[in-house]
DNA sequence: TTTAAAATATGATATTTGTCAGCTTTTCAA
DNA sequence: TTGAAAAGCTGACAAATATCATATTTTAAA
């Protein structure tokens, strides 16, 4: 079994600010899991009693509303940490979170976690400060949820996607997401973000590789999302 | 200059978890404010190196988004403390609060709060717990803002300002918000959000007591909120 | 009290977005 | 390899919502 001190998920998310004990700790209690492609790492109203380190892969964050439909509220990359949320609050999840990709992921039991949030200060305000950075997207997200049209909502996540994910050598955003996960996205009927995708591709504003997309006008993509 | 010890938002808040002797420190650095119906306690892009305690009134807390339209994303109570999130990752606030009647506040600085924040774990962790919190209303808001229509958010808006003011004697929703105001918070233009109040005027859901407003029938509203 | 400005209200119309239907392409397991 | 299922795509139309115009009522300042 791998360490904690050399993983990935250490250098990126708040345990880097464990001591070599407590990491000693958390490495002897962590288990590991390979989660496959469209798997769910938990699910909405599960008690998930821990946290997931995500070394490898991404997952989305999603809800589903009264309405039936789903939307996703964030991609969470390797790196980072999922689950702290309903851990601090000691309620079930409100979100699922599923692979998008064949994944590894550790997860550290709620016991383990919640005494080193406790003893350890540099630890425990990191996870104040992330969460204080969630707030912050989140209040932006609802700003452009309730204000923009679905074609800035498009147009301003090809832009995060390629911020986030970063683009292959011949340019395509390095994350494959199906039409329906756009649509998914940026909260919207999956037929409206094929069309309004169609739409950018005529314009020469994006381009297709296989299904993925490849941004052709960065500036013209900002002036749809932000208006300038 | 009356002592925190006393006060409300020490009651409601975070603030129950100092000390006595911090509640003194505070005290002694605190400043208090009277802030008349529509001035700013903070604007979106001010450094405010402080938290602000609310002992009396209520401000909405709102962002402009690209488009120019303004989006309402919370109302803060009396009792309640607002400025921590900016506090915590140390930058200018990505929101204004705006009196919507007057109100009288205190201001902790900045320093004084980080040291307690440092110091008591107590403290520390109900803020963690609070910002938790937020974060979960925050992603509900976005699905909700993403999926549901207009006439639903409008429904399910007065659901929550009825659970969240009460109602006065003669069963008028307390808290007097302009159409304007309503239609900020469910996102959506002004004379949409008047047109389906009087809708739901004319289908006797609600009333009107001047231009406040009287839930009727608060089933039928659940149904159109909720599905149920 | 008077009066201008702001807020509320409603109609007409344009635009955006959702829904349904049907078709093509891709994927994946037998 | 092949064939069914899933995903992607497009058109037609319906529903929701925004915008603009204008009228009425309320508010607040002179």
């Amino acid at each position: 079994m791998n360490k904690c001190s050399q993983c990935i998920v250490r250098q990126f998310s708040s345990l880097k600010h464990l001591t070599k004990e407590e990491l000693l700790r958390v490495s002897a209690c962590k288990t590991s899991k390979i989660i496959k492609k469209g798997d769910f790492l938990f699910e909405e109203g599960e008690h998930i009693n821990g946290v997931f380190c995500i070394k490898d892969g991404v997952c989305k964050v999603s809800k589903m509303s009264e309405n039936g439909k789903n939307q996703i509220i964030n991609l969470i990359n390797h790196g980072n940490i999922i689950g702290e949320r309903s851990l601090i609050s000691n309620e079930v999840s409100n979100l699922s979170a599923i692979a998008l990709n064949d994944m590894t992921v550790c997860f550290i039991p709620k016991d383990e976690i919640m005494k080193d949030l406790e003893m350890n200060t540099a630890f425990s305000f990191d996870v104040l400060k992330t969460m204080a950075n969630s707030l912050k997207s989140a209040d932006n997200l609802i700003v452009d949820m309730a204000q923009k049209s679905v074609k800035q909502r498009l147009a301003e996540s090809l832009l995060n996607l390629k911020e986030k994910f970063g683009t292959t050598n011949q340019g395509v955003i390095d994350i494959h997401l199906s039409r329906e996960d756009i649509a998914n996205i940026i909260g919207t009927a999956t037929e409206s973000a094929i069309r309004l995708l169609s739409e950018l591709k005529k314009k020469d504003i994006i381009e297709f590789k296989g299904k993925d997309i490849v941004i052709k006008n960065e500036q013209e993509l900002e002036k749809i999302a932000y208006g300038f």
